[in-house]
DNA sequence: TCGCTTATTGGAAGCGCTTCCAATGTCGCT
DNA sequence: AGCGACATTGGAAGCGCTTCCAATAAGCGA
């Protein structure tokens, strides 16, 4: 059966010294000779040892885990793209870092959602969390976990949160803004729009964009259709009647996500539109799906994988002390506007 | 700062029992009287107490930990709707069981794959662990965990994992039949067939569904051309023109996934083809994308969120003692054809 | 050379829990 | 009434590690 794991004691007796030595080289302590340091590094090879990361995390130590907490709820939303790449990015600088992460899923409606993801972080004695929205805009949230000495980075706060705890995103707004910009440059001039989740703050920042942009031109409202979605296929599909109907006639439709892009293309298709030479459809995310369906959709593009790696970065950056800004930091990515097939000039 | 969580201690002080007597309870031992039961629970309330599970698990106690291992390749696959469903399915059994899940992603061509599996189990103190395809067919992989004295379920094992440790899948080789013969009842006679990625067994037994469908009416090898692709997308893309441009000039084209069907439905649009019209595909799965493309992709359904539900179910049965099956048991789920878009009669 | 600061090391005490085993109390049966 | 079997409880030890603090060695200026 299980062999036993040699501990602390084996590696302290091997190279020599006492067990509170090996504890300090094994967590860079300092005052320890380079003769010394060496010996014990030796003696933690020749044995294969592996901290015990339960022994650590009891005897006061750091437990080295981290929870990364996601809303979407698996019973409506098939499998988000967006959630499971911010894991994915967070899994593998995990792995460099020597930390652990638990993903937990909250539903937004769970009625005790703020204690759900306490608990998990006082029960697992999580030192740092990752939010991702609309939990990054929840400044409750992000204070009782803070209040409780844990470390908190919100990846793609919209709002609040943005300035009570580290985060990473794109720029929201700018990437609304710059994708609208680009279908104002082909011409376009009624517009519809399709939004993301209420309380989603940075999907709503796309919006702003938009309007920003149609402001800059001189449109106004009278010029586009604002829908409200949430970020599924189904809801893009939901929503489509209601603006190729639309009196207003859009000839492009903005996006808050790929997934309700993806559903409004699907519905054109279904009522045997061409596009898009009936109506330009962007996308946002650059999720997979949006080079998968047909015509490859025209998108901004975001690095999610990247922003999952930089918020578990940034987290182990506060742990360490390795960043001691005193303010919290946000860490803006590039975002891009990727032209493929579901756009053209009018 | 962080308030003290109660330990134990307090429990018993506060229902005047014993520590051990808490910890009897707890754990739901036996002897104990109902009375004692009680008053040590209401104190639990009172209390707000949680175990410790860094301690519990120091103590020789269980970890309610889980490890749930995946292959894909983050860096070549943009997102596997298979994986992260299977974990969200596992993330969702374990909420309610009181486990905790680690997900591991190991690339299967990582070098020291088993030492990385091995050493989280070891190392974090997994009771239980849940591999994925083509780990779940990883027999000395599966042997050194059970070895350890950590329970195994495989997911969708092909081959001889299937002997080894218990398991959850549906029939992928009846999945493939089925799918074949909705195929020949529409008249096809000619095909394709794009198989997964080497070593993933429980893939390979859709080709031998396929094949077993075509047997049965006299067709053979002469009757079909069967490529190898990787799961993704892209060799969906890749493999395409070597299928449409065949001599044989395949009817019908039989996917072991629904993302390579997808690649291939994209290539054929951008060649001007009509499906289904020129060309049948279908895929398996069922991932959203299946529903996402258009037209709509025919294809085998398969409950993957369940399997991984199933999948800690299994292994939490194992871990508690409610299944003491000396033999491995294998769950196997339904699957159904699906029928959408992408197929009709010749 | 001596006292004092600083660098290095180790001893002891737990972290919160479970295990093992001994100590009771209880019951049924002869 | 007396004895063994069993149910119920608690005491003690210790899981593997870190913290705190004391002990020793080394370095330095006067």
């Amino acid at each position: 059966m299980t062999t036993k794991r040699p501990t602390i004691d084996d590696v302290a007796r091997l190279s020599g010294v006492a067990r509170v030595t090996v504890s300090r080289v094994l967590n860079g302590g300092p005052n320890v000779r380079d003769e010394v340091r060496a010996r014990v590094m030796q003696a933690v090879e020749a044995l294969d040892y592996k901290v015990n990361p339960q022994a650590r995390s009891l005897a006061g130590g750091a437990s080295r885990l981290l929870a990364f907490v996601f809303a979407s709820d698996p019973e409506n939303e098939p499998n988000s793209y967006y959630e499971s790449a911010l894991e994915l990015g967070a899994l593998r600088a995990c792995l460099a870092l020597g930390y652990q992460v638990l993903v937990q899923n909250v539903p937004q409606q769970t009625p005790d959602r703020q204690k759900r993801v306490l608990d998990l972080i006082t029960t697992q004695r999580c030192e740092g969390l990752i939010l991702s929205p609309p939990y990054s805009d929840d400044v409750p949230l992000i204070e009782a976990a803070l209040a409780q000495g844990c470390k908190v980075v919100t990846v793609s706060p919209g709002g609040p949160g943005r300035g009570k705890a580290d985060g990473v995103g794109v720029d929201d707004e700018a990437g609304g803004y710059d994708m609208t910009r680009e279908l104002l440059r082909l011409g376009h001039r009624r517009f519809g729009f399709i939004a993301g989740l209420e309380g989603h703050l940075s999907a709503d920042r796309r919006l702003k964009g938009f309007q920003r942009a149609l402001a800059e031109q001189g449109l106004g409202e009278g010029d586009c259709v604002v829908l409200r979605g949430d970020f599924t296929f189904r809801s893009g599909t939901h929503l489509a009647p209601r603006l190729l109907d639309h009196p207003l006639a859009p000839t492009a439709l903005v996006c808050a996500n790929d997934d309700m892009a993806a559903g409004v293309l699907s519905a054109a298709h279904a009522r045997g539109l061409s596009i898009p030479q009936d109506l330009s459809i962007t996308g946002f995310d650059d999720a997979p799906v949006a080079a998968i369906v047909w015509p490859p959709l025209t998108t901004v593009h975001q690095p999610v994988k990247i922003l999952g790696q930089r918020a578990v970065e940034m987290l182990v950056a506060r742990l360490t002390g390795a960043n001691l800004a005193p303010e919290p930091v946000f860490l803006e990515l590039e975002h891009a506007v990727v032209s493929r097939q579901t756009t053209t000039a009018i």
